[in-house]
DNA sequence: TTTATTCGCTAACATTCGTTAGTATATTAC
DNA sequence: GTAATATACTAACGAATGTTAGCGAATAAA
């Protein structure tokens, strides 16, 4: 009967949820078990909810924790003085630095949202709805001031936010590039697709 | 005691399959039951088991009817005799067509294929490696002659195909632009990412 | 019409699931 | 040390899952 060992700086509940992320990641939500998360934190599956309300909780965690952040963001990148293509490529870069730096999170939030239970899948889809708005509507700016070439904001948008989403490939792969050449490589190619031809 | 209602040249296995797909697609494999691909195929989830032989069965069929399309599309493209940029533009308006024309098991076949058992999951991966491997080579060749901007073609594919896999999104949008708008604006986007500056 | 086959039904099966109740032990507060 | 709290355990629950067996009705073949 020991107890979760625990780090200082982090409560048993921020094991377990990043325990879950992984396991999310990896099964998917509906195919990951309580069994198989309480496995990995080294505990039984009832044992769990002494510091969890349910199953879903953890989810709904794991997505606002993540969609937060990039609310956030998208608040500093906003008010900035800084000219629109530069807002653009901050915010690629920041994307791909959260997908590196936080794969299990951002990869479940971005993949398994559709478990979310009401109210908070509506209050989810809100989020998301309104940060690609904001971010097709600093595109919008930079085609007005001709920094950006003329093209479908909210299309280019999605362009963006899937190309990056599906980093996840390199992170498993054994021959991955360094995370700055990668970096590099992606504001190369989705930047230089958004520039005017000069 | 009705029996599934049938159009001519096509079976009621292809009927179950195509309702799989769909619900498949809204529900994710893990989620979706067999009591519910009854339901919407108007039958007991008993019944389905004289047509298929079981719920992994289906996610076979599909994940590797869409995959076997794609390979087929690729040696055309490979045997053509025409620029590279052309080449890839080509496959990219193929991904697109495809995307539109068979959502369902697109869809499926990019987001569930982790599901598959093996050894169809070994084959599924092996095919798919081999597809970018060869989408990356025709990349390559561009570079080599100049028609396209030296950057890590492997980085390239990547995000070209999960830019396009998250049409998605506008799918399901009421304000969707029709698909040739749709296709030229992710040519526009994604193909200017390639050009070299001239 | 008779026979054979296809196919849908009901009932049931063994598992697995998320979760709760109740109890015992370990840690913390006093 | 003692009381209070936190936490892990075992056991069990009801529900849902994929699938099989066996029966009867609909269709096709003779």
């Amino acid at each position: 009967m020991a107890r979760i060992k625990i780090d200082k700086n982090s409560s048993r509940k921020e094991l377990i949820l990043s325990k879950a992320a992984a396991l999310f990641r990896e099964k998917g939500f509906k195919a990951a078990s309580m069994r198989h998360l309480a496995e990995s934190v080294g505990v039984e599956a009832a044992s769990l909810y002494n510091h969890i309300k349910s199953k879903t909780e953890l989810l709904h965690e794991l997505c606002f924790g993540v969609a937060n952040r990039f609310m956030q963001k998208m608040d500093e990148v906003e008010a900035a003085k800084i000219p629109d293509i530069e807002k653009i490529e901050d915010l690629i870069r920041f994307h791909i630095y959260e997908m590196i730096h936080h794969y299990e999170e951002v990869y479940v939030c971005d993949r398994e949202w559709k478990y979310l239970a009401d109210p908070y899948l509506s209050n989810f889809q809100n989020q998301r709805r309104m940060y690609r708005k904001r971010f097709a509507a600093i595109i919008e700016s930079g085609i007005r001031n001709k920094s950006i070439k003329p093209i479908d904001a909210p299309t280019a948008v999605l362009i963006l936010l899937h190309a990056i989403g599906g980093i996840e490939s390199w992170h498993r792969s054994t021959q991955k590039i360094d995370a700055d050449a990668l970096t590099q490589n992606m504001v190369t190619i989705l930047g230089g697709g958004l520039k005017p031809v000069s």
